[in-house]
DNA sequence: AGAATAGTGTCTTTCAGACACTATATG
DNA sequence: CATATAGTGTCTGAAAGACACTATTCT
């Protein structure tokens, strides 16, 4: 039992989704190392050890890099190893699901040329490195299942935000319409926000704007809507 | 951007579960090797390349070691890191979930004297190995949430079960008692079991056995039972 | 006024909880 | 027979879906 093992190599990667204009967007950055020079990825690399504390931090450290900030949604999604997914050998990925609002983000993107939004409907016509293409889906699940229990899309908005905008958000995420009566009723019941305020012209009536209770935890309900 | 990272001690690590005699138990070994030598721990070690293709491969392997055979449900948990956890350096654990029938198991366990089924109320006297005391209380609480939407219980049952004894291993996972009816209306509803050709007597009536349907996946309720 | 969007009232539907009732086994 | 456990019938309650209705803003 005093075989020495080889470590695999062992990397973090982070989904970060956003929504903008009815489209899920996911972050990806040109690779400029090898393998897979030049193809898209997601963000991602090595533990630091001297700076990080753990891989969240790692992933937090990659997204920043990026972005230019920490998501405002940060959760591990999935391991994933083999021989043959990394030519260098047998390797890990610890795959973290992250969100942000657009606004917030944007600007810092269009600096870094290397990084940019790509909306998840137009991933097929490009050439993903490793498996990424596959963690994107499992993510992308895993954001629709979350959607149908808990409020983790308002993480796709601003601090201050309107029914209306987090609906489309949802609606955007799980591909179908929900009722607005439906999400008044979970926003209420969760009692995790606050009516800001402000509120703000949409075209008819002036539409209330909300926050999150500061320090406020996501809720779980305990029916899920239905797809 | 060529700095060479040094990759962390990789290992992993199974919570396995089974519920007998209205007990859950997790099951554990008395660490043969440094580091925390004569405490007990969760099973599991590193990833042997040569052998395994992937880390649930790896999570299988060093459970059929301690257990005989491959458990009947296995999931990733989630990954734990960092600097201080191992004492050998920074480290990542990646823990599976695990459930099995006592019957099949109990036999191989008995002969291994290593390994041993510890009850979840016991947990607390003993001197666990590493954070593994935080992981299972993590894989309680995600086995405990599985339960509400899922029969993900059946797999600490025999290939044949009764109605009771289902309602029985979920009464003791969520510690609470819930309605025959709720679980035969579950049942029916998610169509993944079959009537057994045989009953088993039970003190008053006699019961039907139930199989799961050969092939048949685990179907999410969108309701959850009540805790 | 008319159009557009915000927000509410309320009926229906679905499924879990409660619990009594029937069915079938044993002694 | 009594007792025990298996299994069903059915009412209630809670929360989602549907959708019409009111409220407010703009042109």
């Amino acid at each position: 039992m005093s075989a020495e093992y080889t470590n695999p190599l062992f990397t973090v990667d982070s989904v970060l989704f956003t929504v903008k204009n009815e489209q899920l967007l996911v972050l990806l950055v040109k690779r400029a190392q090898a393998p897979f020079i030049g193809d898209w990825g997601l963000p991602g690399g090595f533990i630091d050890e001297k700076i990080d504390n753990n891989t969240d931090a790692t992933a937090r450290r990659k997204l920043q890099a990026k972005t230019g900030l920490s998501p405002a949604y940060l959760e591990q999604l999935q391991a994933i190893s083999g021989p043959d997914r990394d030519p260098r050998g047998f390797s890990v990925t610890l795959a973290y699901f992250a969100l942000v609002a657009y606004q917030d983000v944007s600007p810092q993107i269009a600096s870094v040329e290397s990084a940019s939004w790509i909306a998840l409907k137009d991933l097929a016509k490009l050439n993903l490195a490793f498996d990424h293409l596959h963690i994107i889906e499992a993510a992308r699940q895993r954001l629709q299942q979350k959607t149908l229990y808990s409020m983790t899309p308002v993480f796709c908005l601003p601090t201050q935000f309107t029914i209306a905008q987090l609906k489309s958000v949802i609606e955007t995420i799980i591909e179908k319409p929900i009722q607005r009566k439906s999400l008044m009723r979970r926003i209420e019941a969760s009692d995790i926000f606050e009516i800001s305020e402000e509120k703000i012209p949409s075209g008819g009536r002036m539409a209330q704007l909300y926050t999150l209770k500061p320090g406020a935890d996501l809720v779980n309900f305990e029916r899920n809507l239905s797809l």
